[in-house]
DNA sequence: TCTGGGGTCCTAGGACCC
DNA sequence: TCTGGGGTCCTAGGACCC
């Protein structure tokens, strides 16, 4: 049997289970100015608010809704105790998000899935203040819907064998997969609940699901046969976007914020010893239309100047209208893993680049990103080749 | 003045290689 | 004086998930 834990409301719940004034009050997890919410307690719910409205939106539903900023590490901390106790039932704990899970409880021997189930759930109502949803099934899929069936604090053991008779009646889009764009299509072709998913014939699925039709059909007739994994798998790309206070065609200004974006985006894939080969640069234009434009270098690198000319060029052709823009991102995908030259890596070049490092982050501490783009600008044009530039 | 941020996966066309 | 077949990699865009 599968365990699949999921907590309601989490950051709002954190919030309240961390600060007793905001217990039993509308409260949600946003963006202030252009954001949306994040996460809304239950008491805010009452009132429409809702996931993922904009908080501007939200706050006309419910005046006295109290917005708060958002507390990362926080979240984080508390995602780790609330982990802690499955992890006490079985180390077969897949962590699939920071507000939810799976556990494996197949080598339980004293105590039944069920019980062990209800017991962690208490255990985390009582002592973290948080509440949590479980499903139990045979496979991930089945206690994932399950879970989510009747939140908040929501309890459900689907038997072994009465997979489909539990997802028959659910709508199309509970399996996973199925989103707005899928469910609409499923309507116009008749579909809208999952029993008539799982009589469909492959062929015309296909036309539908494409290369996830084969799945998508396992998924209908309640089969899955995905394990749990308790080792996370390293992140494929790494990305960083902001959404500006109010939209602006000022290229200096949206230039600096993309190197500002990648310099931060560089210093977390240093601690993690990555590198990257390909960048991208998306922007979203007022109208919330959206262009992305990427490239990749000839080595992997990990420098964030070694970025920048890359940045620009691709900012520039991205930027074909030339517009306002509400949102600009930076993504860095096509990751390898340590240094992007062995040989580069010796205690002198890395005190070299720590050097350069510290340089760049001095130069825009104290005189901002503009500056720091100037500067490279000038190293640039004093020293194409780059070959001195560390120097 | 409605619409965040961080991810994954798929598709489709074109360049290029043997 | 005609143009296959199989493969990889790159790029742009979009759907979906939490």
């Amino acid at each position: 049997m599968i365990l699949h834990l999921d907590a309601d409301a989490f950051f709002a719940s954190v919030e309240q289970a961390a600060d007793a004034r905001l217990r039993g009050r509308p409260i949600a997890v946003g963006g202030m100015k252009r954001g949306i919410v994040a996460s809304a307690s239950y008491e805010a719910r009452k009132f429409g608010v809702y996931t993922p409205m904009p908080t501007s939106q939200a706050l006309r539903l419910c005046p006295r809704l109290i917005v708060l900023p958002g507390d990362y590490d926080k979240y984080e901390l508390f995602s780790r105790f609330m982990f802690s106790y499955a992890y006490d039932l079985t180390p077969e704990v897949e962590v699939s998000g920071i507000d939810e899970g799976y556990a494996d409880l197949a080598g339980l021997r004293r105590v039944r899935p069920e019980e062990a189930a209800q017991k962690i759930q208490r255990a985390i109502a009582q002592q973290l203040k948080i509440g949590v949803s479980e499903g139990v099934a045979a496979n991930k899929l089945v206690a994932q819907i399950a879970s989510k069936l009747r939140k908040p604090r929501g309890f459900i053991v689907v038997e072994s064998g009465r997979e489909r008779e539990f997802l028959d009646p659910l709508a199309v889009n509970w399996l996973p997969g199925v989103g707005p764009k899928l469910a609409a299509e499923m309507r116009l072709g008749g579909l809208t609940c999952i029993r008539q998913v799982a009589q469909m014939e492959m062929e015309c699925l296909r036309l539908l699901c494409g290369v996830q039709a084969a799945q998508m059909l396992r998924f209908s007739q309640g089969i899955d046969d995905r394990p749990v994994v308790a080792t996370r798998e390293a992140a494929k790309s790494y990305s960083h976007q902001e959404t500006f206070a109010t939209d602006t065609c000022d290229e200096e200004f949206l230039t600096a914020r993309l190197c500002v974006l990648a310099d931060d985006l560089v210093e977390k894939m240093r601690c993690d010893r990555k590198c990257a080969r390909t960048v991208s640069v998306k922007i979203r234009y007022a109208d919330m239309s959206e262009a992305e434009r990427s490239e990749s270098l000839p080595e992997p690198a990990d420098l964030p100047e070694d970025f920048y000319g890359s940045i620009r060029r691709l900012f520039r052709a991205a930027w074909d209208r030339r517009v306002r823009l509400r949102l600009v991102r930076v993504k860095f995908s096509n990751l390898y893993s340590g240094p992007p030259l062995p040989t580069l890596f010796n205690r002198e070049s890395l005190a070299r680049r720590n050097a350069l490092q510290d340089t760049l982050t001095a130069v825009r501490n104290r005189f901002g990103s503009r500056a720091l783009m100037r500067s490279h600008d000038w190293l640039c044009r004093r020293d194409p080749t780059g070959r001195s530039r560390q120097a």
